[in-house]
DNA sequence: TATCCGAATTGGATCGTTCAAGGCGGCGAG
DNA sequence: CTCGCCGCCTTGAACGATCCAATTCGGATA
């Protein structure tokens, strides 16, 4: 091995100044096309690379972007962040962009992170994911100007900072759809307490769905932390109710796996027009439709292998528009980019 | 918002130079602890801290350090890499490192990356994931002096290179274990094609757990790809043999699922002491235990959620100790720490 | 021929830190 | 008394890139 090569070592090499080597990797357009060609030869041939510590300590850019590594809560969902985050560091390297990975506990936690990785990593920009009403986060980064991104609506003002986000409103409605089609009516739903965007959303899909059919939702819905032992009980008690939902439509794939369980239990009620789906996966059929459909939310590796219909989150397109969003706002003018609203797809399996 | 606060700003307002302040930092026992206590405070009222791209520069090391984030492949799995990875980002902040993200199609891709991500960040290590014989990417590192930690054994030379691993064959072992004393005899396995350290690995752990029980384990394991259907597939193959096992042990959570349906679909055969395991979780027990009892290995959200039988990883513990491992090497002497061999752990649920 | 112009290139200064070398007062040994 | 050493601190130089101002140079213009 020789010696580090740096700007100097290519520029001796190609017979030109460090600026012109520079030049070439910065503003091309100002720099001859055959001097170019000649500079660019020697740092192929050295394999040159410019050193990021001393770009940055010049230019105060790391080209590094953080995001969030949440703990596995429930499990289930966890995989989403996985796949999110392999769809955010692919894009975010097609960019000239790396990914850095924090955690922290809470928001003030998260905020002191913010702190530090600014102060000490100098860094880009920040991927939010899960925000709500009112996140502290997003208002700490406003406030210092910090770019950033989040995954998820800003509940509260859309326009407030660039966001990309799926519409669970169209895919709960998407599911309510899909049921009322094969002929159910009394189509329940199973979600998480009023006040979360996310949550509200959701339910927001399923009510519009069935009113636009002319169903009255009242009574319909039922409300808990996410769960399936949550979503079973849930299940459980609108199953027992006097004029009983013949479909479930859930907020997520751990309550959809609750109800199933609950629907299943259930006696093989008069559901109407019941088997309507075909099995979709390549895996064998393994277990029978329930009596009462269920459809669950965000097509989680659980879902697929129970077999769950359930809604599906473009979760690699969404990483790579946050990515798209950030880069904008950080390599372009500063103006903030048109949010991004994806739309989610229903996979069918066998329970619906 | 003042300007910005280097160590000179730190070192006016302590009264001393710009090298004691960095000696306070770095060397605390060279100063006088009067004088450290000053510019402590100064450090902690100016709200100062170091620059990265600074001392990288100066020092050459960058205090990151990278993990591959894969595609999540079977999506059951993947959120093994999701737990991982979180339990890692957590011990290298408390370690003073930040991970950084990379992806890479193959071998050759990551080298690549390895190559530039050295160059142009300075990376202080690598992370890496699931070795196999002969391994290039270890081998390119190595040869190059760069610290490494895998998680996953090197299975052609225990001392290449610092390890973590989980004892693969201990968990099956263990599986079998449980289902010997459950009064099981003929156990078979499900696992991977020979030539994979990890698949062969837990094979092992079936083959002498049944030995050592005076079984011959021969006729008893089938092999394939990962994956539910194949899983189905193998375990019906089986169970449809002359003799066939009334238990079965799978290398993976996704054969394991694939085994459970065919364990369901086959009739109650007359397996000795059936249902002895009662239900563990807290929700409720929605599935029958199968006529023959199905034991996986990952402890995947899915397991839990469809109350298989599992082998955990202990994989927090597991990402902590390659932090361990790497900053031993990063920040200590240059002698090689000792590997690392972690237990699993069985999660007994409803299958057997 | 002298002058000017713009494109292309050059050399010096700079970012914030750590390293290497050196200053300085005091103390013990020769 | 002087010398060397030690503990504590300071100063100048360097890491490798980019920014800025200055300079060169070929060619067009007066």
């Amino acid at each position: 091995m020789s010696e580090k090569v740096t700007i100097a070592t290519v520029a001796r090499h190609a017979q030109v100044s460090r600026q012109t080597v520079s030049n070439v990797l910065n503003s091309p357009h100002v720099v001859r096309e055959e001097t170019r060609r000649r500079v660019q030869e020697a740092i192929d041939t050295l394999g040159y690379r410019a050193s990021q510590a001393a770009r940055q300590m010049r230019t105060g850019r790391s080209r590094l972007i953080a995001v969030r590594i949440e703990p596995t809560r429930d499990g289930i969902n966890g995989s989403v962040l996985d796949r999110f985050l392999h769809g955010l560091t692919e894009t975010a390297e097609a960019a000239g962009y790396r990914a850095m990975l924090y955690t922290a506990a809470d928001a003030a936690a998260e905020i002191a992170t913010f702190d530090d990785l600014l102060s000490a990593y100098d860094l880009d920009g920040f991927v939010l994911t899960g925000t709500d009403h009112g996140d502290p986060r997003t208002a700490w980064l406003a406030e210092r100007g910090v770019p950033f991104v989040t995954f998820g609506r800003p509940w509260d003002d859309p326009d407030a900072h660039p966001w990309v986000d799926v519409d669970g409103a169209a895919g709960t409605a998407q599911a309510t759809g899909h049921l009322l089609a094969a002929g159910h009516r009394r189509i329940g739903f199973i979600g998480w307490p009023a006040g979360s965007g996310v949550g509200d959303d959701r339910r927001a899909g399923w009510r519009e769905a069935l009113r636009a059919a002319g169903v009255d939702p009242t009574g319909l819905d039922r409300e808990a932390v996410d769960g399936i032992a949550e979503g079973e009980r849930l299940a459980a008690d609108l199953l027992a109710a006097a004029s009983p939902p013949t479909a479930l439509v859930c907020a997520s794939d751990s309550l959809a796996l609750g109800a199933l369980q609950a629907a299943r239990a259930a006696a093989p009620s008069t559901g109407p027009a019941a088997r309507t789906a075909a099995p979709a996966t390549g895996t064998a059929a393994h277990t029978a439709a329930p009596a009462v459909p269920v459809i669950g939310f965000d097509d989680t590796p659980v879902a697929a292998a129970v077999g769950l219909t359930s809604v599906s989150q473009p979760l690699g397109d969404a990483a790579a528009r946050c990515v798209d969003l950030l880069t904008a706002v950080l390599d372009g003018p500063p103006r903030t980019p048109a949010p991004v609203l994806l739309q989610p797809s229903l996979v069918l399996r066998h329970t619906a």
